[in-house]
DNA sequence: CATGAATGAGGATTCATTCAT
DNA sequence: CATGAATGAATCCTCATTCAT
C-alpha cells in the first residue's frame, strides 16, 4: 500500500476514463485496463468508485490550488491577479481537457451520491477569486456594489463552461491566449469601478 | 388528450426525480411512482430512460426558448434583450429549480451517452444570445473584439453555475433581482463598447 | 409479489441446494435454475440470500411446529408426548433429507452473519420440549433432578444429530422406527422418575 | 522447531477467528493478522484454506483422543468410562469454546467443499464411544436392544448440542458438573440393562 | 523462510426493459 | 392503453492465492 507510482497511475487512468465515459458508465475494468493494473488491484488503493472520483478532482484542484497560491504570491495587484487565475485555469484545463470534464462531473453529480461530502478543496479554490475581488473592492479599483461571493461563481461558471470548447469537437478552432484575452477584457471591464482605467487600456 | 396528459405527467415526475437523483441513480420506478403510473406505461411514451432525459430537456428548453423569442420580439435594442435573456432564465430557473439540475446533467453527461444526439434545442438556445451579443455589435453597442461565439459560452456557464446557488443549500440568500442585477452589471459593462454608455448609468 | 406458488417454489429450490452444497457455496443462480426462474425474480420474493435460508428455516420448522402441536394436543400423557414428538421429528427429516440439513446449516452459521436475528422459530420448537419435560415432572412421572432447559438442548441435540445418518451414506441402514424407538428406550429411560414404570415394560 | 511454533500459532489464530466468524467468513488476513504473521506465510504450513480447517479439526480432535485414550486405560467399569467421556468432552468444550464451535462448523460444512475427505479422526472419536456402550453390553451391563453404532450418535449429538451453551449467551449459567451431571443421569440410566443398578444408586 | 502487494476469478445484486394479462 | 411480474445482462467488489523481493 505504499506504491505511491501506482496510486499515481490509477488516478491518471481514472481521469482519463471518467473524462472519456462518465463517471457511470465508466467501468472499474476500464480504469484498470488503462492503469494496466488488475481490478483488484485498484482496491488497494482506493476504497470504491466513488473515493476514486473524488480523489482524482481533489488531487487535481490541490494542485491547481498550489500552483496559483504560488503565483498569486508573488503579485500584489487585484487586477493582474485576476489575469492570473483565469489564464492559469484555461491553460491547465486546455492542457489536460480530461480533468475539465472530471470537474464537471464531480460538482453535478457526486453530492447526489455522497450527501456527507463537503467539496472543501472546490470550496477553496473559488473561494480564492472571492478574496481577489475583496481585495480589489478594498483598494477601489473593483466596483463594491458587487458581491464577492456572486463574482466567484459567475466567474467560475463562465471558466468552466469555455473550457467545454476543447472537449466538444465544436469551436475547437480557439487558443487559450484569445479565449483568456476576451474573458478577461469582459471580466475586468465588467468589474472595475466606473471612473478607473480599463485593463490595457490608457 | 389523454395521452399527452400522462405524457405531460412523466415528464414532470422526471424532471424531479432527476433533479433529486441525478439521471444515473435515478430509477424508472422512481419516475413511475412520482407519476403514479406502472413502470410499463413509461414504455408507451418513451423508447428507453435516455429518451426520457432528452425530451424533459429539449421540451423544458424549447419552452423557455419560446417564452424569450416572444420576450425578444418586443425590443430592439441589444442591451434591453441581454438583460431580458439573463433575466428570463434565472426567473426560470428559480422557479423551476429541477430544471437547472436537468439541465446541468443533460449537458454533461448525455453527450457520452449518446454520442449521435445532437444537441440542436440547446444550440438554439445559446446561440440567441450570441445573435443578441452581433446585433449590438453591428450598431457599434458593444465591443467588436469579443467574439460572440465565445460569449454566448461565456455568459451561459456563468448564469448556469449562478443557478446552482437555489439548489444547493449554500448562499441561498440572495434574490432573483440581486443576483441578475449583478450579472447584468459585470456583463453589460464588460461588453459595451469602450465609449458607450453604460447601461442604467447615464 | 403475489405469486405465492413461485415462492413457494424458490423455498424448495433453495432448501434442495443448499442441503446440497451448503449456504455459502451455493449460488444464487443455482437457486433460480431449480426453481426454474431467472435470477432477479428471487428478489422478488426475498430481499437477500441470508433472507432465503431464514425464510427456508422459518417456513419448514413453522411447518413441523404446527404439526407437532396438533398432534399433542390429542394427547396428555407426557410419555406418550415425548414419544409423539421425537417420532413426528425423524419422520419429517427422513421425508425431508435436505430440511434436516438446512437446519444443520442455519442453527450453526447464521448466527455469525445476523447478529440481531433471533431464532424464535427455532426456540419455539425446542421449549415444545421442555414444556413437555416440566409436564411430566409435574406429574410426577419424570425426575425432577433434570433441568428441562438442559434436556431439551440434549434430546434435541441427539435427534439431530441422528437425523444426520440418512445424509450420509454411512449407516444408512436403519429405519426410522428403529431409531426413533432405540432413542425413546434411553430417553424415556432415563428420564422417567426412579420408581416409575419404563415404557412399554410391565 | 521454529516451524512447528508458527504452526501452532496459526492453528491457534485459525481456531480462534474460524470459531468467532465462521469458517466462510473468516479470511486467510484475519487468521494471518491474529497468529502475527503475514497472509503468505500461512501458505507455507497450509496448503488452503480448506487445509487450515481440517488441520485445526484434527489436531484438536487428536488431542482429545489421546487424552480419553489415556484416562480410559485406567478403568475397566463401561458406566464409570462413559462418563469419564462425557465429563471429559465437556470440559475440554468448556475450556476451549472455539474448539466446539470449530468442530460443528467443521462436520456440517467441509463434507460439502472436499467430498474426497473422510474425517477419520472424528470416526474415531465417536467410534470410541461404540466402543464403550459394547463393552458393557457384553458385560451384561448395558441393554443390548440398543444399537452402538446408533447410541454413539445419539450420545455425541447431545453432548454436541449441549456445549453450545457456552457459547450462546443463553443459558450460561450452568456448570461442566451440573451439565455432565445430568446427561449422565439420562445416558446411564437409559443405556443400563433394565434389571441393572442406576448409577449413583445402590 | 517470510513478506505483502498484486492478481483476477467469481457472485450477489440491481434495474432497464419486455410482454402476457 | 395500462399494468407490474418476470427477466437476465451487467458490474462492483471481495478475497484466496501467488510470487518477486
Amino acid at each position: 500500500m505504499k506504491d505511491l507510482n501506482k496510486r499515481s497511475k490509477i488516478i491518471a487512468a481514472a481521469t482519463k476514463v471518467f473524462a472519456k465515459k462518465g463517471f457511470f458508465t465508466a467501468r472499474i475494468s476500464d480504469i484498470a485496463k488503462e492503469a494496466k493494473v488488475a481490478d483488484g488491484t485498484i482496491y488497494l488503493y482506493f476504497n470504491n468508485k466513488y473515493d476514486i472520483l473524488i480523489s482524482v478532482f481533489e488531487e487535481e484542484i490541490g494542485k491547481i490550488i498550489d500552483q496559483i497560491k504560488k503565483i498569486l504570491a508573488t503579485e500584489t495587484d487585484p487586477k493582474k491577479m485576476l489575469e492570473m487565475y483565469v489564464t492559469r485555469h484555461l491553460q491547465t484545463m486546455k492542457k489536460n481537457r480530461n480533468l475539465a470534464e472530471v470537474i464537471q462531473i464531480e460538482l453535478r453529480q457526486t453530492n447526489k451520491l455522497i450527501k456527507e461530502y463537503r467539496n472543501t478543496k472546490f470550496i477553496e479554490y473559488t473561494d480564492m477569486m472571492a478574496d481577489i475581488v475583496r481585495l480589489g473592492q478594498s483598494q477601489g479599483l473593483f466596483r463594491t456594489d458587487i458581491e464577492p461571493d456572486i463574482a466567484k461563481r459567475f466567474f467560475f461558471g463562465a471558466l468552466d463552461e469555455v473550457s467545454r470548447i476543447w472537449n466538444t469537437s465544436a469551436e475547437g478552432r480557439y487558443s487559450v491566449e484569445e479565449i483568456a484575452g476576451q474573458l478577461l477584457q469582459i471580466i475586468l471591464t465588467g468589474i472595475s469601478a466606473p471612473n478607473g482605467r480599463l485593463a490595457g487600456q490608457p
